[in-house]
DNA sequence: AGTAATTGGTTTCATAATGCAACTAAAAAT
DNA sequence: ATTTTTAGTTGCATTATGAAACCAATTACT
């Protein structure tokens, strides 16, 4: 569920997940990355309410993740395709989709793949590393508030 | 909120997103990656009820991303530290900083800062790259259910 | 040592979000 | 012309969250 909004939090994480970070919405982009398009198509392969996926939806076309067009010239149905800005979460997906193949793999093997489609092999693990393609060790990384931005509780003293 | 599990969802990201995906725990994650350890720091700088803190650290717990560790040797208090598993949500966390950078840019700008320690700068934009360190431009990439994976509902016919 | 404040919860109740089933209008297929 | 599919909407039951009160144990203060 979610009641209460992070939109005000001063924080990049926050802000993405005030967008894309309820329940379903995730999910509805991956479908929509391996194919989905219609609204039944989305229904259907999630199991989801059709009103909580109206809602969703709705909500993600406002947002400029998805755009409605129509299905074809002479169709009056539409369908929701990815922006820009929602195919731009593939790096997003693929850091989510790769910890779940490590960490809760399930017994009959990944069941997503991504593929690099020139190499025709799964994706290696996504990771930060400088310009010049290094590798950054965890050890190196810091994730702190900018400055400006509000001091945290614990730094108190 | 959420009432329906994405547990028996063949998906790697669905699967992620049964730990991590509920709402407030990533943002829980998140502050542990900036230095929280005590109940009342997340509680306080989430500003989230402490019934559902209760219940989100639990969870986290029993999944095996937080330990809870005695505060010294002569406390009777606990706090909990992120597990190897849980730090290794780092790329999640990068990736989805990144995206709101860019997307939901704030008035008072970024607000969380991703910083290589040896380097002294921000993060360039995680992304994937083949072993070489080459990037894998969006159009090569493709996501798919793996052999075995049952179609979806878009595929049939 | 005695008292006050902090911590880490639990419990209760109101509210908000979701799940489900039934219903509907428009479009498409037969 | 009729049936089926699609993309919803509506109403109700269930579940999750938010907020506040309450509590026992621990820690800090005097």
């Amino acid at each position: 569920m979610k009641a209460k909004s992070y939109a005000e939090m001063q924080c990049s994480i926050a802000r993405t997940l005030e967008h894309v970070g309820s329940w379903w919405s995730l999910l509805i982009i991956r479908d929509a990355m391996m194919g989905a398009r219609r609204f039944k198509d989305f229904e259907k392969s999630l199991g989801i309410a059709k009103n909580t996926l109206t809602n969703r939806l709705t909500k993600l076309v406002d947002i400029g993740i998805f755009e409605k067009v129509a299905v074809s010239e002479n169709s009056a149905f539409e369908e929701y395709v990815l922006t820009k800005q929602g195919r731009d979460l593939a790096p997003v997906m693929i850091a989510l989709a790769q910890w779940g193949d490590k960490w809760v793999p399930h017994e009959q093997g990944p069941s997503t793949e991504i593929i690099d489609a020139d190499a025709g092999r799964k994706l290696s693990r996504i990771w930060p590393r400088r310009q010049d393609g290094e590798i950054i060790p965890l050890r190196k990384i810091r994730m702190k508030r900018a400055k400006g931005a509000p001091k945290k509780v614990w730094e108190e003293a």
